[in-house]
DNA sequence: TTGCTAAATAGCGATGTAGTAATATCATAA
DNA sequence: TTATGATATTACTACATCGCTATTTAGCAA
């Protein structure tokens, strides 16, 4: 049985690529990565990435606008966490694609059993 | 339980987001979307996607360059098919926790039940 | 108020890439 | 060989956005 081909509209089509478009830049992966267990200050994301507090500073915004993160401010510290577990299972497939397709590679690259010298 | 969060390198981050990068692309999932019950000739998929043939050709050369899809020629046409399943569940994946969002937003724009007027 | 800290925002240069038009390549037919 | 059709490639413009620096805003304390 093919699988579904749903039609997609372009405001659709656009909409899904925003979501992956998201997660397509190191540093926002960075970002999540940091948040995976528990929520976090910007002050501790900034130390984990090594990131410029500018710059992660615009890449939360981002993560919040795009609904993955949400955002609690509690006295001078703003506390950021993730609220959408489809991050999870998107980067999950994705690092177990990358690990099937190294692991494959490796399997190619593997050296032949040893030959007699002529 | 917390979800498992394993160290990543700059490296390893890279690939994670080029993986993402190439989905994060409206004509590039309309090309997929072209190709997702089976394989698709150039000329016909310049035809689904409204596309110009320079341009769709890019697309499918970073499609290709990516390894989601291969590239086989006959005669004078090239036939492109997905041949990485993981396009299948990240964008499987995507349309769901959109729906899902999509569908919570109505329920929160439901009109409530009448009031008789004062 | 002033001063200090955390975070957000604005402005800037550099880079990447989408889309387009023109040209080149490749395979077949005549 | 030349001609034709299907793709790929090149060159170009426009636009988005990354990282950086500087500035601004917000909360708290003295």
């Amino acid at each position: 049985m093919p699988r579904q081909r749903k039609n997609l509209s372009a405001a659709a089509l656009q909409l899904i690529a925003d979501r992956f478009k998201v997660l397509g830049e190191p540093m926002r992966l960075k970002i999540l990565h940091a948040l995976w267990n528990e929520e976090q200050t910007v002050g501790h994301i900034i130390a984990a990435t090594h990131g410029l507090q500018a710059n992660v500073s615009k890449h939360l915004g981002m993560l919040q606008q795009a609904g993955l993160v949400s955002r609690r401010k509690e006295g001078l510290n703003v506390y950021y966490r993730i609220v959408d577990d489809v991050v999870f299972d998107l980067c999950e497939t994705v690092c177990e694609s990358l690990h099937d397709r190294l692991t494959e590679q490796i399997g190619e690259l593997a050296p032949l059993p040893h030959r007699k010298r002529a």
